[in-house]
DNA sequence: AAATTGATGTTGTTTTTCCAACAAAAAAGG
DNA sequence: CCTTTTTTGTTGGAAAAACAACATCAATTT
């Protein structure tokens, strides 16, 4: 599979390695129908699941039974790792958008066996846990981000990050309004509004994508 | 060291496991006195940090120099992790808090060596891994409170989230107000005022920590 | 070229939060 | 037991966000 190859869990891995794992790992190639829900809220998760092809909605629903749609997967991309690790059962559940094709790599004998009839065993770990690793940073910022009180301080927070993080005051960012305000958890229009304050006051200025950090901020 | 078997990285293991698992990262202890910094932001970090005594704030400064209190580590904890993880430069610095010792624990040879010398080498990767693993699941339940619009509903997706979790309506939960506000990143005041007003609707009761949930939640 | 669609910006109203100050209750300390 | 400190609850005014509705602009389709 050429997806496989795009996953980062099989980063630096040749066709017959990624093959290897694939048996030392039981995979299982599922397919699920739209609708169709791959895992509940609950199961206990052993396995986790890489998207062949088709998406996947992560959804949380609460004790009321109102639901949110935390993320969606796409194909190239695992969902369920976190919970197979963790031992827990899974907070969520997952569905499947349309058409989908699952692969479940079984987690629970992935310390203890096959210490040399699969080459890349210890590669596959070193991959899963750097992507845990990206994950966990990824989340922490965002965190960071939300953490802000007002849409101000949320939008400079996630601005200034992608300076520091680029080296440049000027940069483009990988969202669109829409996207970012979901990022960010307010209104788009909102935040739209404070963007083009933040451009009056010249602490900022920008054109679609393109931003330029400028003026002095005072906190 | 005692520390040593309450964290959680060396959970399963015996005093002598332990000690071969040091030898094999590598361990090294150092000493930081009040305001040290023990690693700055944009350091690359190879090494997981234990916190053997003291305490440790994990510290994040922007684009303009503001800085940001994350968390606070405190024995037996460790931080770095993500970073040594994932190979990237460190987002945040940490700072001593007070005279504190730190263990530093070289996560490059992780995968690579001490297949057989060390018997407890798998064993510390998988609860590395679980630690991680915990630590993203936490983040992301966080995630999913902080993403409500109000107070009201970010309140409600925290609690009906541990009344999830006990699988019963009634629960104690381990923050005070000030803890809860901090970690919902509202105002603790109105958060207060919030409660009470969800009482008198006969959605929920509580006393201190202990809460109740009753009526049924529109939304 | 006109019509449609999607993304973005603008504005006024309503709702909610923030903030500050204070009150009340509980816990800790002497 | 009384004092001090900490925690929790309450309130009113100022600030900000949410919301809804609409305007503008660009890209796409017909």
């Amino acid at each position: 599979m050429d997806v496989l190859m795009t996953c980062k869990l099989f980063q630096e891995m040749t066709m017959e390695e990624i093959n290897s794992i694939l048996n030392c790992f039981s995979a299982k190639e599922k397919e699920f129908k739209k609708g169709e829900f791959i895992c509940n809220q609950g199961d206990v998760m052993a396995e986790l699941c890489v998207v062949l092809e088709g998406s996947v909605h992560i959804i949380k629903s609460d004790y009321w039974g109102n639901q949110t749609i935390m993320t969606e997967v796409r194909p190239g991309e695992i969902f369920g790792e976190s919970y197979a690790c963790a031992e827990m059962e899974s907070q969520v559940a997952a569905m499947a958008l349309e058409k989908t094709r699952i692969l479940k790599l079984n987690l629970l004998h992935m310390m203890t066996v096959c210490t040399s009839a699969c080459p890349c065993h210890n590669r596959m770990i070193k991959n899963l846990i750097m992507v845990m690793a990206r994950k966990n940073v990824n989340l922490t910022e965002k965190i960071e981000h939300m953490s802000k009180r007002t849409t101000r301080n949320k939008l400079l927070s996630y601005l200034s990050a992608q300076a520091k993080k680029t080296g440049k005051s000027s940069f483009t960012i990988p969202f669109n309004r829409q996207q970012l305000a979901d990022y960010l958890s307010v209104e788009r229009s909102a935040m739209s509004a404070e963007l083009s304050k933040l451009k009056d006051e010249g602490i900022l200025d920008y054109d679609k994508n393109y931003f330029i950090l400028t003026g002095i901020s005072a906190k």
